[in-house]
DNA sequence: TGTACATCAGTGAACGCGCGTTCACTGATGTAC
DNA sequence: TGTACATCAGTGAACGCGCGTTCACTGATGTAC
């Protein structure tokens, strides 16, 4: 059965068929979802599984699809972390910048308090930072963006100490929002299960405390 | 070439030749050293390379001992990491601890404060402490040996604190204590450089934070 | 003080496996004429 | 409205490598008699 039609119908062979085109992000809308979709698939293996088990195959397997598939758009592993690193950053700037301008000027700052201690309770969360933290201590283009994610969050919530206190120095406001996420990151380790649990005696104690470095009353200090 | 001597000189072959002997932990002095010369090594890599590095092959290089002699005294990866994970704490609490027990009562709370900040400088032991925390985030044997280290942690500090208050209930002590350590921890991140540096206005308002809570005067709030 | 023997300390080679990566390939989708 | 063709999207097999682990082995050190 081996026909030869030296002269047959076109047989449009492909050229030379060559490596992954270059594609570095997704030209298309439905690449761009695919994308999306491969990112909350790795987001769920780090979150749940940690980053020695994100490889590519897991990864691939999450998103239900081919290893080959994956490195379409992630050609290299280093490029998918890279990604997801800044989609993690992106989508928490993200929500503390929708937060500070809702609870802004006019909203209620202890609800504001309410909704990022909240972020606590959910220990994929907090194990994805405690990996963001690991890659940033490890990486130095991850220290970066991790560096210049907090710059900006800090930025946020000096903002907001200023619309409180529109006395303050912006140095000393930034300062104080500094320290205001320094005690929220450290919190996370204590209250999501990592390193402790979330009492509500402590919970007082935290929230005066961070409330005080809004600049707010019931600030400080003797408990009870 | 073949020597047939079926009743030859003794020629005293060792019998069955057992896998590796027991040996749990060092039962000789040279053996204990030893280990802790290996626990040295791989907290070094650890230090430096951080969890994805971690091999056993690194381990043994940074060591310069065999793969095999290596395993001699941790059989599998898994008993090295939980024996560098109790290395790294049970050194850190006991640092803690003295700290504590020196400035008590008596000693200057900033000179302590200082010494504990100092800590920060080191990036090393920073991101050791990050990879603790992806450790714990992801196993439950970490996150209980991580727990009690910081439960024990939080309690010298809340003993410091009723030192210095001695009125204060104790488990209003304790709760101070823990947003102490809260903030201390989270501070490591942001004035270590992985997210971020150290800047002398926002180390002032960490400060006053943190003797706050301890219960010293120039504690809280305002800046400037 | 010997001597026999068990255990301790350390070596070296090999194993099977999962990893990231490479690559040739096919089908679907857009786009120019 | 076709038709040709480039690019996009997705598959499947194979690669070389480093990993943890296994294992047989040797030399050093203690210890009982």
């Amino acid at each position: 059965m081996t026909s030869e039609n030296p002269a047959g119908p076109a047989d449009p062979v492909h050229p030379v068929s060559r490596v992954h085109p270059v594609s570095p992000s997704a030209p298309t809308p439905k690449g761009h979802q695919r994308r999306a979709a491969l990112l909350d698939a790795a987001e769920h293996v780090l979150g749940s599984a940690g980053g020695a088990e994100l490889t590519m195959r897991a990864v691939a397997d999450a998103a239900g699809v081919r290893l080959g598939h994956l490195q379409y758009y992630f050609p290299a592993r280093s490029d998918l972390l890279a990604a997801l690193l800044d989609r993690i950053l992106t989508a928490s700037l993200a929500r503390v910048s929708s937060l500070a301008q809702a609870g802004g000027a006019a909203g209620d700052p202890a609800a504001v308090l309410d909704t990022l201690l909240g972020d606590h309770d959910d220990p994929s969360l907090v194990r994805l930072f405690t990996e963001v933290w690991a890659m940033a201590a490890h990486d130095g283009d991850a220290a970066g963006a991790v560096g210049a994610f907090y710059a900006a969050y800090a930025g946020h919530v000096a903002r907001f100490v200023r619309d409180r206190s529109p006395g303050l120095d912006p140095a000393a406001a930034h300062s104080r929002a500094e320290v205001f996420v320094m005690l929220m990151e450290g919190a996370a380790l204590f209250r999501s299960g990592i390193a402790g649990r979330a009492t509500p005696a402590t919970d007082a104690v935290l929230r005066r405390t961070l409330l005080g470095l809004l600049g707010l009353p019931g600030s400080e200090g003797g408990a009870a």
